[in-house]
DNA sequence: CATTATTCGGATAAAAAATATCCGTAAACA
DNA sequence: TGTTTACGGATATTTTTTATCCGAATAATG
């Protein structure tokens, strides 16, 4: 059982957009070079991201993503889900249906206690993700780092990040 | 994310196992029929099982597997890690120390927020699978059957168990 | 003691998923 | 109009999962 790299690469991008300007935009290009990532995947995740309604994208020259709604907002839950998709981690095969004493299907409308018991890990998994919001990380991150990294962030940003509808 | 098919497998197997008589072993091949699932596989997830110390293994004519403790002091968890292996499923890249704004190695002795956010969820979902023992999923089983499968399922057992040691 | 049935461990093969890249199109701006 | 960027699909590469097979060891049986 491994999570995608990409949610890895997605809830650090969302933590740096969540330091952005108001209004200001980062192309995935930009966000790739930041942390060091093959562009074109970083891409991809920036437009589950999109898809999933965690960021806004801006076309055209000068445009890029920024966060759809407050980083108090959204969650590594969100991310994790955008990413990963909705899918349950575990597929129940119906074994019970199977061989000699397979069970009937008409007796199988409920999950069986296997499987239930794995739906209810995940919704654990998923609650105690649900609990840590971008803004969290960002805390962590900047309760971690000095004032010299803070500046670094900041210069790196002014030349990096664009303002769509004016000139940067 | 997803879970590896054997740790379903291998937790019916666990299940089955439980209602034998003392004693009585049940040979992967007879596990994969009863099942329907392919032999050499399922034989897999009962090395993993044994390796692991959930079940005892007899070898030789007249073997198989066993419980290697009561169903009550085994839980899905145990299955789980035995089958899927301890290894975290986020795993780190440490992307924080990437790229120019990249943190030096010193500051990353603990890991970031959102790290730490993935592992907390994963001992989450551990500790939920924790709270399940096999008795429990036997129970639910037996729960949602009918008298009729309950015989046939100690017939099958009755021909197809095997008792080390004495003849059958 | 030979035969048979079984687990064990490793090697290997096939299938599926994750990882990564590329390209054509649409959109926005200068 | 030209440039820059996101978008979506197609495709390639790598890794993981799924599955099989084989030889050695072990134990019961006749």
């Amino acid at each position: 059982m491994k999570v995608n790299k990409g949610v890895e690469w997605a809830a650090h991008a969302c933590a740096l957009l969540a330091v952005l300007p108001e209004g200001w935009t980062l192309s995935a290009e930009a966000l790739a070079a930041y942390h060091d990532v093959p562009p074109a995947y970083m891409a991809k995740q920036m437009q589950a991201l999109s898809s999933a309604g965690l960021v806004v994208s801006v076309r055209g020259a000068a445009g890029g993503y920024r966060l759809a709604r407050p980083a108090r907002d959204i969650s590594l839950k969100d991310v994790f889900l955008a990413v990963e998709g909705a899918a349950p981690s575990f597929r129940c095969t119906e074994v019970r249906q199977n061989g000699p004493c397979g069970a009937a299907k008409a007796q199988c409308r409920k999950p069986c206690g296997i499987a239930a018991s794995f739906y209810a890990a995940e919704t654990a998994f998923r609650d105690s993700l649900a609990g840590v919001t971008i803004m969290d990380v960002v805390a962590s991150a900047s309760a971690a780092s000095d004032l010299g990294k803070a500046a670094k962030i900041a210069t790196w940003i002014q030349s990096n990040a664009s303002r769509p509808g004016t000139e940067r």
